[in-house]
DNA sequence: AATAAGTTTAGAATAGTTCTAAATCTTACT
DNA sequence: AGTAAGATTTAGAACTATTCTAAACTTATT
């Protein structure tokens, strides 16, 4: 069975899990986000997915990418005036911002660093998510 | 002398400092956003300082606004789709959004936590800043 | 006072996103 | 298979937040 046929079953069975249909539409929206992680914006998503899908239009593209963050699928991140980006990984992660190039990194996050994080938060405070977004500049030697 | 006074000064010396000059409307921008630190916006800041500068515009308010987060006097903050939020506290602080009345709250930070969390940054990642931002809602008890 | 530079202003323009209503597709039922 | 109901997609209009433009105003310098 091949990787894509694999995604396409979680992506059916969560979508269904919210009493949604699967649609080509959605398909290849959620492929092109796996397929280069690099936090695409709508409009870039809406570049990529033409060559597969060339009647498919910015709204449904829009719709998807939503349909996907409500289905815990992907996650929109907003660091900075701008247009939304959308990240398909799933585990704790924090972003790092490389100001010079604009692009954007996936930095693993140590399961014990986000108990520390959330212990700084004064009684009465409940969080259910924490967002870090580093900002600076990568090397050469990364 | 007055608080008023200080803070005025404070801001005189800070635009100086990048060649600028004070102004009654850069005046006015900062003091609203020192007199009730919930986070505005450029409306919310645009409403508030019009009982006293009755003639100021928009624009005004967004050039005022952004000439304070050039002087480092003055934090924007984003951290969902909507307008850009403003934030006066420039001690190193993360925010709690409060998702049920759409509040922010500034959470100050141990020196120490900033330490250990830029430690998960691999070599070749060199950050400037950390953004932390935490969603979730407050109880009755903080 | 004249000039230059910095600042404010109203309104036009722009970017990103959401809304609307019609068209299309899918599913369930006969 | 034929039909109705519901879900989804689509193009384009509408909307929100912000930036741009160019003229008016203010302040500092000669
Ligand atoms: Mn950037
Ligand atoms: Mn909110
Ligand atoms: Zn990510
Ligand atoms: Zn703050």
């Amino acid at each position: 069975m091949s990787s894509d046929t694999l995604n396409s079953e979680a992506l059916s069975q969560k979508l269904a899990h919210s009493g949604l249909r699967n649609t080509p539409q959605r398909e290849v929206v959620y492929k092109a986000l796996l397929t280069r992680r690099d936090h695409p914006t709508a409009d870039e998503v809406y570049a990529r997915v033409r060559t597969d899908l060339s009647t498919i239009s910015l709204a449904t593209v829009y719709n998807c990418l939503e349909t996907l963050v409500q289905c815990d699928l992907v996650r929109a991140v907003n660091f900075e005036r701008g247009p939304t980006r959308y990240c398909p990984n799933l585990a704790p992660h924090a972003h790092f911002h490389d100001e010079e190039t604009g692009s954007t990194f996936d930095i693993d996050l140590p399961p014990d660093l986000l108990g520390k994080i959330k212990d700084v938060l004064p009684p009465g405070y409940d969080a259910d998510a924490v967002d870090i977004i580093f900002r600076g500049k990568t090397t050469a030697t990364r």
